[in-house]
DNA sequence: CAAAACTCTACTAAATCCATAGAGTTTATA
DNA sequence: TATAAACTCTATGGATTTAGTAGAGTTTTG
């Protein structure tokens, strides 16, 4: 299941696609409009910011805008920031792989083929789906 | 991710499909062979037995088997019961439906759409794959 | 009766998640 | 240049989930 962290961090970059205009939206403006805990959302922005998706302004008039075209972001890249690997065990994960310790080996796991049915038909979709296309 | 219950559950699955021949297997035998750990084990089987995946024999030279053809078992069922809903968020799962609090509509949410593909694909894999396909 | 093997309840340690507090820094602007 | 607005950063705490353990109880075979 999604974190709230995750939905909330998506509902904001959502409402900073829509909203707006290249200028800058405070922290308080998507908190009250999305009905996201503020000092909650103030993190999640934060990690975006790093991350490359937001950048922000500080002081009087500051706030965050997208740094790159909504068009051009796609939930893949959205999802592994705010929740991480998009495969369901850390072996099949393309980005964050891992090796099994409970396994002897990935070739002869009864369940690595199917994990890895299931990475590709969420990335298909996560890759193909753009910020754009939520708004 | 996936628990490491479900793992263990599953692997518990695969090997009592592969390796009974229709007679009890002991926990400890299960335990050993697949490196789960014995008392974690036996509440997964446990579960297993009251979901109807699995029945059991008590006492002496009991253990657990399959009560249904794993032809017939889908990973579908398998994971509800372990893991619980398919989909990332209870707003579109079919099994486990729950309002969101903090979405003013279902019709206008953005991530709605995005998480009914993610859910249906999914249910498509996990529905079309049996018990019989992991050995 | 004794040993094997499942059943059930309770408990704990660790991790993760959600959220809040508060001090600090930067900037616009009057 | 003072002030208020707004982001930055660290720390912390409660709630929940996860992984695993302990141990007493029950059933069955031989």
């Amino acid at each position: 299941m999604l974190s709230k962290r995750t939905k909330y961090g998506l509902k904001a970059l959502v409402f900073l696609a829509r909203e707006s205009k290249g200028g800058p939206v405070q922290i308080a403006s998507i908190s009250k409009s999305e009905d996201i805990p503020q000092k909650f959302l103030e993190s999640i922005l934060l990690t975006l910011r790093k991350s490359g998706f937001l950048g922000s302004k500080k002081g009087k008039g500051g706030g965050y805008y997208l740094l790159r075209p909504a068009k051009e972001v796609t939930m893949a890249e959205v999802y592994r920031v705010l929740e991480g690997p998009i495969a369901m065990v850390p072996c099949v994960s393309l980005n964050f792989y891992e090796i099994c310790e409970d396994c002897p080996s990935e070739k002869t796991c009864s369940i690595n083929n199917l994990m890895k049915e299931l990475r590709d038909s969420n990335l298909d979709i996560l890759n193909q789906t753009f910020l754009s296309d939520l708004i």
